[in-house]
DNA sequence: CGACTTTGACCGGCGC
DNA sequence: GCGCCGGTCAAAGTCG
């Protein structure tokens, strides 16, 4: 409508540029976006700031498909953008970190290798298309997800992740690939770590 | 029978 | 203070 994803200011923009599509395989994406949600707590982000920051966090995953046989998933694992500017009140709140990305696929929900329970569904504003809500039904795992589709172009499907996994992948997840930028203390990596 | 989905209701935050 | 809106809950239904 009329906003422009790119220009949410609760979204950093990212391209696809240097990026693979993970699901290019078994879907038919020919466009994959990702947004680092800066923390909206209060502030308005300066986004364009993060944008320029190596804040990004790529670990690529190879699971053993059992949902109809994809072969590999890539999960991009942003760190939260922190606004240090004034070093006041550093962040109480434990929100974990937030990606979104933005997928041309033809299926609403991708398999990203967990397991997902669906617990809400809803019609928001400026999209005639539901917005689901899943958590990961693993025990102990709060991890929340949003998927929607696009508003604009029903070909794109948005799906938000809200959280870090505290375990692995139900599926066999391998990392095999990981790039660490840089690291904070919030942010429980140490299960990507450990491959 | 257990796990999951569906769906309306409820709640809290935020802007006016 | 009020209304809107997004997010969550929970009971009922469905499926394997």
């Amino acid at each position: 409508m009329d906003m422009d994803i790119s220009q949410n200011p609760s979204f950093t923009y990212f391209s696809d540029e240097n990026f693979i599509n993970p699901f290019m395989d078994n879907n038919d994406f020919s466009n994959l976006m990702f947004f680092d949600v800066v923390d909206e707590g209060g502030n308005s982000g300066l986004i364009e700031q993060e944008i320029s920051s190596p804040t990004s966090i790529i670990s690529s995953e190879t699971f053993t498909g059992e949902s109809g046989g994809s072969g590999s998933a890539t999960t991009l694992i942003k760190k939260e953008s922190r606004r240090n500017t004034g070093s006041k009140e550093s962040e109480t709140k434990e929100m974990g970190h937030r990606v979104a990305f933005r997928t041309r696929s033809k299926i609403d929900v991708m398999d990203d290798g967990f397991k997902w329970r669906k617990y809400g569904k809803k019609s928001v504003k400026n999209n005639i298309n539901k917005r689901n809500y899943y958590k990961c039904s693993s025990e102990g795992c709060s991890v929340k997800k949003r998927v929607e589709r696009d508003g604009e172009d029903a070909a794109y499907v948005i799906t938000t992740y809200d959280g870090v996994h505290n375990h692995e992948s139900p599926s066999h997840v391998y990392y095999n690939e990981m790039v660490l930028s840089y690291d904070h203390d919030n942010w429980n990596q140490h299960s990507l770590l450990q491959c």
